[in-house]
DNA sequence: GTGTGGAACTAAAGCGCTATAGTCAACAGC
DNA sequence: GCTGTTGACTATAGCGCTTTAGTTCCACAC
């Protein structure tokens, strides 16, 4: 056994007042049944002897766990978003550690592990509730959290009216955003390398893409799949860029990907952003540090994370509550790699 | 209240066999006092009905939580080596989730909200261990880790007799190897971007190099230390590669950081590796996708992140235990961004 | 003076599990 | 036949806290 300093109890802190235990637990927890003074004595007296929750006791009494889970699936291979979730997971602290409560981060291989660890969060009551992340078309997730009865809010998919409740942003609205800026310097050729296509995201992005190049009577916005990872992106971009009628400019779904197919470009001797216009969907220093720095979609990640856990919170609070909730749509932040087309 | 499927307790499993809940315990928990065939009907039923055992019970009666700590203290806009510590979060989750324990990861913004979290933590009996990075010199967080009586394990600390359990690489072996390399390529003036002085790892970093230098009566060896961020890994760069006797290489403490190093010497005219080579002390993505490729010292995290997570476990087991192992020492991977100086 | 109501408590049960101290029957040894 | 000794259990207490059901006491109304 650890030999750790042994803690007070309310029961220490009952003999030391001189009332009974149960009279410190209405003291401590701020609610009738004590009076004022009694009620300041016993604060006082918690206060003194360092006196902390058993965070056991109380969640073997039915509270909460005081906890979170946000579970990360994807092959450790194609790691590259963690900057991301990084700024979300430390938004979401920002917000849950104000109540003593705290996220519990998991990366798993895949959706079915991720499904797994959630039975078993469940079941070992680890979880107040979770955040799901890179939604599925047909999520297979969403049956998985009804079922188990765990509050969730989902990021990243417009709420449907008996969905979970969510924080989202248009991204619909935010391929417009680029494509208008990207037609307003001429640009006629417009390619899109996207994530894998079971991402609601990536299938609405390219989508948006899609009709918004057709709106304008631009050529053909073709979407490529990618699982990801910088090898895919860069192998997506020369594929692109080998073409006859190669594309004048290139939108990424991630950073990395943007990256990736920067370096590409500039092997194969195509000047950044004379010929080849690149602009990532996500933010990050990456976009910043490479040269050309690139053109990106940017927005307040940390906000965004504190959002979700508010949201969360209030799930918890009322599961019955399906708020859905708009975030700004990111904005174009224009750097150095996008320009009118040469020729 | 939620809604939550109800589950059964060791009682239920008592009821259907028709025993005492002590009895099933004992079989649960694989301990005498049931017959093989009573233990074997238990666990058929604990099976059948989805038991599992419920944290918060087993914690208040003295068990473990089942959750390791892992704090990043940092300033938010100092981000960056996400992917070195998103690694080692894989790999202790690897080793963790079969013991059906995990991460609890938390960023904060200094060393005393650090050091507040391990008080919250060990008062609430939220975590059984904790394992300590980015290691200070006289780092305060050791007296309280001690005082609080939690077991812990450092990372990158080689172990002194009386400290704590430490898993650790050769940081001066691998200056060296990085010295070696440079200097049979006739580079006479190395510079390092360093990070921030306090670090334990960088001061060791920036003793290695400059003994190497000495011993070999090269040019001396300048640290330049940062806060690790990218702007400073810039600006750092930028003043040595100003001066008259600028440097022929430049070895950084981040990947991050050369990569913006990189940026800033190719903004500057100067050719890499012609005129500047660089060596990152970090790997990850970053160093494949800019151009040139970084050279790099290169380690198995994930595995790094495994083995931390069996030293913590061996620590919580027998918290007297003052193991501490050493990995292999990060070997040197040539990529495009070093070469013989021009000239 | 009796009853009523509320404030300020106390007593006790219970959350799910573990651990310790019985209990009881079967068998061994003298 | 009696004591001892196992093995296989059961009964019970307890972990720290919350919560419900009392209990006391006092103020006030009639």
């Amino acid at each position: 056994m650890r030999a750790v300093g042994i803690r007070p109890t309310i029961a220490d802190i009952a003999k030391r007042v001189g009332v009974s235990p149960g009279a410190v637990s209405f003291a401590l927890n701020g609610r009738p049944g004590v009076s004022e003074q009694t009620r300041a004595r016993i604060l006082e007296a918690a206060r003194e002897m360092n006196w902390r929750p058993h965070r056991a006791a109380r969640a073997l009494g039915g509270a909460q766990a005081g906890v979170v889970g946000l579970v990360l699936a994807r092959d450790p291979r194609t790691l590259g978003s963690e900057q991301f979730y990084t700024q979300i997971l430390y938004g979401m602290q920002d917000v849950l550690s104000a109540r003593s409560s705290a996220v519990q981060m998991q990366l798993v291989r895949d959706t079915p592990a991720e499904i797994d660890l959630y039975r078993h969060w469940a079941s070992e009551h680890r979880v107040d509730g979770l955040v799901l992340v890179d939604l599925q078309l047909d999520d297979p997730r969403i049956a998985v959290v009804r079922e188990l009865g765990l509050p969730a809010v989902t990021l990243g998919l417009p709420g449907e009216p008996d969905q979970l409740p969510s924080v989202w942003a248009d991204d619909a609205e935010a391929m417009t955003t680029i494509v208008d800026y990207l037609a307003a310097l001429d640009h006629r050729r417009i390619a899109h390398v996207a994530g894998p296509p079971v991402y609601q995201h990536t299938a609405r992005r390219a989508a948006a893409l899609h009709s918004q190049v057709e709106a304008r009577g631009l050529h053909a916005g073709e979407s490529v799949p990618t699982d990801f990872s910088d090898a895919q992106g860069a192998a997506a971009t020369r594929a692109l860029l080998s073409r006859a009628d190669r594309p004048t400019a290139i939108v990424y779904d991630s950073d990395l990907m943007a990256a990736a197919g920067l370096g590409v470009a500039l092997e194969m001797g195509i000047e950044v952003p004379r010929q080849l216009s690149i602009v990532s969907f996500d933010d990050s220093v990456l976009t910043r540090i490479v040269h050309p720095a690139l053109t990106c979609l940017s927005r307040d990640t940390h906000a965004l994370g504190a959002q979700v856990a508010t949201t969360l919170l209030e799930a918890i609070a009322d599961p019955a509550s399906r708020r859905s909730v708009q975030t700004e749509t990111p904005r174009l932040v224009v750097r150095s790699s996008t320009a009118r087309p040469a020729g």
